[in-house]
DNA sequence: CCCTTAGTGTAATGGTGATTACACTTAAGG
DNA sequence: CCTTAAGTGTAATCACCATTACACTAAGGG
């Protein structure tokens, strides 16, 4: 059909991974090479995949691969950060700032275990730690998509939380931090070297509300509590401030 | 050359099982090999290194290698062996029972942030999970030297602290995990990958500082006033507002 | 001095895999 | 239908490297 023909729009969408209706055979091809190269990456790392391999699973041909990524590194460059796009978003949740602290904070840790025990963000961390002496640069992008973003965002609610006299914190990027470890725990380390981790959805959020818990004893405005916070039952208390 | 008494390299030998008083050329030649197969390991990787790299590092000859390591991969296998054993024993300290809890737990921090940041343990945790689809095994040496027997340490600590009603607890294995998260926080991630983190022993010490700080709210009984705070910078949060 | 054993050097062998070259086939616009 | 450009398949090219083979040297005990 006559859409456009321009050559630019057909670059722009490729960026944009959207755009245009015409999927455009070269767009197709991409998305299939990618595709088979994902999952041989994971299934066997970066090493160990030949790019025959990709393009035995993908269909097409390797002249076309060369034509579209350069080279194998540009192949792993490409993917890498397309999933480190993938990985940003997952936190948005405008609702939590209107919910009681416990059950929001609850909440965003299960985002964040959920996000950071995906298959895909394991796969990343794995190839991007994997090759960091190949490849420096990638961390620096994982970086930013992942830890920085999603601990900004943890970061800004906490702050509100503060201002509301309901969090004591001298730093909220620090406490978010915190924040961050007691829920991924050991998660991350062990997902990515293969050792066993939380993964029904049970296990995960009995292991979230306890994380919360801890917190909110750490960084909860000081009432004289230690009694078992037990997720529901910690909700009322917060009414009175100090 | 040197074949005067090396009594390390004796008591190595002596491991091995092989007490006889011999350095044995071997035993020379054998150290040199894996100093040589480390060093270029952790400067370009596993993949990275071919064995006669190794061979022009170590010098010797590529026969002897084989003759000692059956393959690369045994290599491998023995390097990352080796140095999971040296990860272990950093931890021993009798005296901290003895000690305010504060000043123990930094003092437990400080050692895991030196065990966790130090060349050799960044390079075997780097190895070990660039490679864990490749040798699966030594994902579970790593966790038994490392993880497992720091943590055991610090919840018999806990435990008994708890025993003598200074800190609350269901878990001490639970909550061992958390200080040992709160320590280390995303230090072990970035070291891995190349990114930043705390270096300086200045540094070091404020953020365990603040670490334990963070662990005691959460974990200490309470009290009214947290109890008294040995270390500078550990003082109790609750007087100041902001 | 001879023999054995361990260690050495060097040069195959064999395989793998990134990268390129090239001749061929589509697709589709004009 | 013809042309052009993109996409395809296959077979080179070129390196690199684990692994092995082999002929050689050093050492030390008898």
């Amino acid at each position: 059909m006559g859409t456009t023909e321009c050559p630019i729009g057909k670059a722009f969408s490729a960026l944009k991974g959207l755009a245009h209706s015409k999927p455009s055979r070269r767009e197709a091809r991409r998305d299939a090479i990618m595709t088979a190269a994902t999952q041989l990456f994971v299934e066997k790392g970066y090493g160990a995949t030949s790019l025959n391999d990709v393009v035995r699973l993908s269909g097409g041909s390797l002249s076309t691969l060369y034509d579209m990524f350069g080279s194998k590194a540009g192949l792993f460059r490409a993917i890498v950060t397309q999933r480190c796009e993938m990985m940003t978003g997952t936190f948005e949740d405008p609702d939590i700032y209107s919910r009681p602290i416990a059950e929001a904070l609850s909440d965003l840790g299960m985002r964040c275990m959920s996000v950071l025990t995906s298959d895909n963000t394991v796969a990343v961390m794995r190839s991007v730690s994997s090759e960091a002496l190949q490849f420096p640069e990638l961390a620096q992008v994982f970086y930013e998509a992942g830890p920085l973003r999603g601990r900004a965002r943890v970061a800004g609610y906490l702050e509100e939380q503060a201002r509301r006299g309901i969090l004591t914190l001298d730093s909220a990027e620090e406490a978010a931090m915190d924040f961050c470890q007691l829920i991924i725990r050991d998660a991350q380390m062990n997902a990515m070297m293969g050792l066993p981790y939380p993964k029904t959805p049970d296990a995960i959020q009995r292991h979230v509300n306890r994380a919360v818990g801890c917190f909110l004893r750490a960084y909860g405005t000081a009432v004289q509590t230690q009694a078992a916070p037990a997720l529901p039952g910690l909700l009322p208390r917060m009414a009175t401030g100090r």
